[in-house]
RNA sequence: GGCCCCUUGGUCAAGUGGUUAAGACACCGCCCUUUCACGGCGGUAACAGGAGUUCAAAUCUCCUAGGGGUCACCA
């Protein structure tokens, strides 16, 4: 038997932000499709003028080339600049108008399609009064049986006309779904779908047929709202006879409410997340594991991990909620394993952000911020935590308030240890972690304050929490001049 | 409402007729520790319900319930 190579295509409309949704699926292909060897190719579906969004496709290629999901066919970008690149294209559906008018006419030739005049009034009207009367909505069949003449006598007159599909009655149209198996479905519970608009684009049923034969696509992976209509797809490909792909319908992403991901629950676009500080390999190792698995219990996979084992079998049936905590706890882990230059490189423009370093500064202060860096790692999940984490420790104007901390504060020992510590500090030349460790030291043995009451005040004296990082690590971070200066501003407190 | 799909712990999930029903996240507890965090160890927690088939059912069949998707000249 003649195996063919594998071919896939991820072909999203250019409509704004890459939905982590669409990710998924461009990412199913894209491991499917290097797993086996094959093509993972790019069609633009821009066959709605209405839907289309200034610099969608620069937005489209981004997300795509920062997680790695990246095709090599169609439209790409090299170098900056997107092109089409391919013996199959154009790969843009607004290019491949006539195309579709040639295929639309063999379809019109055998009865298998027809022109529909009805005004979209009309439409509206026989709708609305099928759902008074509980029944589906479909169209009525009004221009189904126009005879050649008519139409020609309209289309004289200039009268707007669709062209629809010409579905038969009561048959039953099956296929195979890679997922979910054989599924069934009669021809009276479908409806005529529009193939051709009044503008003259193609509707995506008709467009989505014809590309994916004419680009010699093997598997047609998507998202599981296109079952309902890929038996209009599956009677397409009859009517024009050719082999119907193999079709593999993805379960839904889902909210906490079990409903559709979407927008108004907080972050849904790959640009969101990369915004925010999450990595590009963790959001897309997290993606893998949504509505898949691997045979073997392993969590983290890199890229090339994920093509070894996936596999199209193990794809779940059921919609997989997003869990934006264990999202967390992955990338976190893809954080404490950063290199350093890495880590801080990503950190940056959040502390920039954070108002603790000037751009121009950036250069100069690398030992800091990699002591940062180091710092900060172990302790946020995504780099924009890395604000409220740094605030902790470098805020300078602090009043203490709270009730359990300002009894550390009154403590006895606390005014021999404020003495000591400042005088200690004062006599060093550089403070840095270790000869912070090593005061500290010295303060227990000589003054005999230890644990809690060494550390607490001494932590609250220097940063008015409670809570943070090593505190010999915050010294270091600070310096001995910061150090001394917020020491000394707290004497009026101490004494 | 019609059609289609789905249903194992709070969440992601393993499991394909015989298991003490894995593992991960989250949660809780203990340990580590100057605090928080990290880390280590441990714990709570699930086969939607019913009827069949079978010596045996989370696994096969049917019914019920619940959830989701879809019913556009949008993709």
């Amino acid at each position: 038997m003649e195996v063919r190579m594998v071919r896939n295509r991820f072909a999203p409309s250019p409509t704004g932000n890459v939905h982590v949704g669409s990710l998924r699926t461009a990412l199913y292909n894209y491991l499917f499709a290097k797993k086996m060897g094959g093509e993972f190719l790019l069609r633009l579906e821009d066959t709605d003028q209405t839907r289309f969004e200034q610099g969608a496709v620069e937005n489209l290629l981004n997300a795509l080339n920062q997680t790695g999901v990246i095709p090599n066919e169609g439209l790409i970008e090299i170098n900056g600049e997107v092109i089409q690149k391919g013996d199959f294209g154009p790969y843009i559906q607004s290019e491949r108008l006539d195309i579709y008018h040639k295929h639309l006419k063999t379809l019109l030739d055998h009865g298998q399609a027809y022109h529909c005049f009805c005004t979209k009034e009309r439409l509206e009207a026989v709708r609305d009064s099928q759902k008074l009367a509980g029944q589906t909505p479909k169209y009525d069949g009004h221009c189904r049986n126009l005879s050649p003449e008519d139409v020609q006598s309209k289309i004289d007159e200039g009268i707007p006309y669709v062209i629809r599909l010409k579905l038969p009655e009561n048959v039953v149209i099956s296929f195979e779904d890679g997922v979910r198996g054989i599924i069934e479905m009669n021809t009276n519970d479908l409806d005529d779908q529009v193939l051709l608009k009044t503008d003259g684009f193609p509707t995506y049923h008709l467009a989505v047929v014809i590309d994916d034969h004419l680009m010699g696509i093997t598997h047609v992976i998507r998202g599981e709202e296109w079952l309902p209509s890929t038996p209009k797809h599956v009677y397409l490909y009859q009517c024009f006879g050719w082999d119907a792909p193999q079709f593999v319908h993805l379960p839904n992403i889902l909210n906490d409410d079990h409903k559709k991901l979407s927008k108004r629950q907080g972050d849904v676009s790959v640009g969101d997340f990369l915004a925010k500080g999450y990595l590009p390999e963790a959001l897309v190792n997290y993606l893998a594991l949504l509505g898949w698995s691997p045979e073997d219990d392993q969590e983290i996979f890199t890229m090339e991990e994920l093509i070894q084992a996936f596999d199209l079998s193990r794809i779940n049936k059921s919609g997989a909620v997003f869990d934006r905590s264990k999202l967390n706890w992955m990338n976190a882990h893809y954080i404490k394993e950063l290199p350093i230059e890495i880590l801080v490189k990503n950190l940056i423009p959040f502390i920039i952000d954070a108002g603790y370093i000037q751009v121009e500064d950036v250069e100069n202060r690398k030992e800091w911020l990699e002591k940062i860096g180091e710092l900060l790692r172990e302790r946020i999940e995504y780099f924009a935590q890395a604000k409220e984490e740094l605030t902790l420790i470098l805020k300078n104007d602090f009043v203490v308030t709270d009730e359990e901390a300002l009894e550390f504060l009154r403590a006895e020992s606390t005014k021999r240890l404020y003495h000591v510590l400042v005088e200690k500090i004062e006599a060093t030349d550089v403070l840095n972690a270790s000869c912070g460790k090593a005061i500290l030291k010295e303060i227990q043995k000589q003054e005999k304050i230890k644990g809690k009451m060494l550390y607490m005040p001494s932590r609250i004296m220097i940063t008015g929490e409670m809570h943070g990082p090593d505190l010999t690590l915050i010294m270091d971070v600070l310096g001995k001049d910061e150090i001394l200066a917020r020491l000394i501003s707290m004497k009026s407190i101490i004494e």
